[in-house]
DNA sequence: CCTACCGATCGGTAGG
DNA sequence: CCTACCGATCGGTAGG
C-alpha cells in the first residue's frame, strides 16, 4: 500500500514484485497484491507491464545477471584457484547481501516460467555454473586442489551450499555476509577435520 | 490417469500428490490434477482426505521423519565425529535416493502451510538440524574437528549442501547416491585444497 | 489510470 | 463415488 506519493513505474512494480514473490512465491502472489503494494488497481498495472510472467522473467534474469557480473572478473583474474574460489564466494555473498529477496526468486522460481522462458534462464544458470566449474577444473589441473573422483559433485554442491545461504541469511542477523563468506570458504577449502 | 484398476485409498492419493507436488509445487497443482491421477472426480477425493493442506502436511511430516529415523541412530552411535558425519551424509543420501520427490516437497513446500501447521514442521526441522549440530559441536570439543569462528555456518551450510542435492539428483544419472555421499563427505571433511 | 467486467479455475460441499 | 454446484479468486482487457 503506497500512500499516493510519486509516480508508478515499471521499476517500482518490479521492486514490489521482488519483495512479494520473495516472501510468498510467484503463484500465490496475485496481481491484486502487487497493485495494492504500488497503489494501483490490478488492471492498471498493465499500463506499465505486459504480463505477470514477463515480470517474473525480468526479475529472475536480473537476479542471475547480478551474480555473473560480480563473479566473472574474479574467475578471470589469473590468481591461484584457492584465492579465486575464496574471491568468488566472497563476491557471491556480497551480491546475496544486496539482493536477498531477488535471489530467492531467481534461485527457485524460474520453474514457474513457460518452457521457452526457462530456456533463456537455463543459459544464464549454465554460465553461472561454468564459473565455478572453471575454478575447480583449473585448480585440479594445477595441483592446487586435490584430484577427486567426481569433481562435478564438488561444483554442484558448492553452488548448492552458496544458494542455500539464501534460505537463512538475514541482514539483521549477527553474522555479516563477509563472516559467512569467510567461514564457507574455509570449510570448502580445508574442510572441517583437524588437519 | 489411472485405468480403473484397484481401489483408491488415502495412501494412493498421497503417493500421487507427492509426485505432482514434487514436479509442479503445491499451489499450482489442483485437486482436479490429483483426481485425474487417481481416477476420481475432484469432489470424490474428499471421501479419503480432509483437505488439500492436510495432504501437504502429511507429506512434509513423513518426508522429514524419514531423515530423522535414518540419521538419529548414526549420531548416537558413539563413533568419532568424522565417522558419524560420514555416516550421517551417507544415510541422508540413502533416504534421498529412496524419496527424491517427497524430499523436494518437504524441503521447500512447508512454506505453503498455515502458520499453525508450519510450527509442527518447524519442530521437526529443528530436530533434524540438531543432529548435525551435535556431530559438529562434539567433533570440535573432542578435537576431531578444527575450531572455527562460526560453527553455526558449518552446520547450516552442510545441511544446505545436502538438501541442494535434491535439485539435481536423478536416479537415472551416472552418479549413484553412494558416489555422491562419499564425494560430499570427502569435501566436507578434508576440503578441496591439496593437503 | 479507473470502471466494469470477461471466462476460467480454484478448493470444497450437499445430496444422493 | 458421482452429479451438480457454491462463492471466491485468478490474469487480463475494452473502453473511456
Amino acid at each position: 500500500m503506497r500512500s499516493s506519493s510519486g509516480p508508478v513505474s515499471a521499476e517500482l512494480i518490479e521492486q514490489e514484485a521482488v519483495r512479494l514473490f520473495g516472501e510468498r512465491t510467484y503463484p500465490v502472489v496475485g496481481m491484486r497484491d502487487i497493485g495494492d503494494a504500488v497503489g494501483l488497481l490490478p488492471g492498471s498495472l498493465y499500463v506499465h507491464i505486459s504480463s505477470k510472467e514477463e515480470l517474473l522473467l525480468r526479475i529472475v534474469e536480473r537476479g542471475i545477471q547480478n551474480y555473473l557480473d560480480a563473479i566473472t572478473p574474479v574467475v578471470e583474474s589469473g590468481e591461484p584457484a584457492a584465492a579465486r574460489l575464496r574471491g568468488a564466494i566472497s563476491a557471491h555473498m556480497s551480491v546475496l547481501a544486496a539482493t536477498v529477496e531477488q535471489t530467492r526468486v531467481a534461485v527457485h522460481q524460474w520453474t514457474y516460467l513457460s518452457s521457452e522462458n526457462q530456456k533463456q534462464v537455463a543459459a544464464m544458470r549454465n554460465r553461472y555454473e561454468e564459473l565455478f566449474d572453471r575454478i575447480l577444473r583449473e585448480g585440479i589441473a594445477s595441483g592446487d586442489f586435490r584430484a577427486m573422483p567426481h569433481p562435478r559433485v564438488a561444483v554442484l554442491s558448492t553452488i548448492g551450499m552458496l544458494n542455500s545461504v539464501t534460505e537463512w541469511y538475514s541482514p539483521d542477523g549477527s553474522l555479516t555476509a563477509a563472516d559467512i563468506g569467510e567461514a564457507l570458504a574455509d570449510n570448502a577449502l580445508v574442510g572441517l577435520q583437524q588437519p
